[in-house]
DNA sequence: TTTTTATATGCAATTAGTTGAATATAAAAA
DNA sequence: TTTTTATATTCAACTAATTGCATATAAAAA
């Protein structure tokens, strides 16, 4: 149930209405936490029916009226016990690999060619992460403790689209290395 | 809807039976696409429906009957397809890195160690893959094709679990650096 | 001026995944 | 000898996630 902790998390620095979060759900805590604009109403509900959070109702002229989110002391405290728990590994679920794990059942053409399209990918995602990376130590020049978390993220995320990357040639290599010795 | 791709994926090499194909989620297919056994048979009872398998009745003596799944021509055609089809990123769920993300919540002490254990957790898994690579060309040494293809996804768990490690201490080094310039 | 984009929230239906239990047999281990 | 492990399948309840739709307003773009 780690929606509602992605959500308390989200809501801690600064509250926000249900949309607020939900654009946040599409970068930074969206990297490694995804939400639809649903599920995060829902879970909201049911947030502040346990009294994790409390709501603000925000009339505003020309818009939807709105409500603001802020985390309780109850919910700060959830949160707090949940982050001293140990988290194990994040499991893997990846229809790509599992892809190449077939990949004996179509030509090696089509499959080269899909290590490549992929390869293009993680390069775009890797180009997104490095903008963010240019940005940040000169948007936050306050320095602040929060920043630095953040950016430990920010550091996983660039690892992890150039170790794909690095994969793909190595995949690559591979298949021509294979390909050589018997075609 | 993936599962039904797995259990194709895990068929078509050798039929089996439900019982079988649990287990086979539990190590190879589950490094990168997890099923319980109850998702596999009630996945294994639609895809019967749909006739992209067919059962085969064993009788045994000692032991529960059993249910031979193999794939039908009708569901390698649609296995087939989807393998051309591309495939987006798999997105992260990391529970973890949210953690990560909120570490300024509690004593940096605390983050260390959760990094360290971290860390330990994914030199295991490295080890677990490392093994399996040992055995890998010793055991497959008439070299198929098939063989080829479950390598290159083992080869990215163990890229994978490097590159964590890897991540583990830039982020302790960062966190030091951080902690020497500002305590 | 019509359409699109942005703001703001919600319901309903379906699909997918988790948790817990039940049934049955036999070999192996404690 | 009792318990555990392994084989083999299934049902039921619940929780979580996805998909599609609906409503409302206003500014900006086509």
């Amino acid at each position: 149930m780690s929606l509602a902790h992605a959500i308390l998390v989200s809501l801690i620095s600064e509250p926000k209405s249900g949309y607020d979060l939900a654009k946040l759900f599409d970068g930074s805590v969206g990297f490694f936490w995804q939400a639809t604009h649903q599920q995060i109403y829902r879970e909201l509900t049911k947030l502040e029916q346990q009294c994790w959070i409390t709501a603000e109702a925000i009339a505003q002229e020309g818009r939807p009226d709105k409500k603001i989110f802020s985390v309780t002391d109850l919910g700060l405290s959830h949160l707090k016990t949940w982050l001293r728990q140990t988290s194990t590994i994040a499991p893997i679920k990846d229809e790509f690999l599992l892809k190449i794990y077939a990949g004996y059942l179509i030509p090696e053409a089509e499959i080269v060619n899909k290590i490549r399209e992929h390869c293009q990918l993680h390069q775009q995602q890797l180009e997104i992460y490095q903008a963010i990376e240019r940005n940040f130590f000169s948007s936050s020049q306050d320095g602040q403790r929060e920043y630095r978390f953040a950016y430990l993220t920010l550091r996983r995320g660039i690892n992890f689209e150039q170790d794909w990357i690095d994969w793909c040639n190595e995949a690559l290599a591979l298949l021509e290395t294979w390909h050589e010795v018997e075609p």
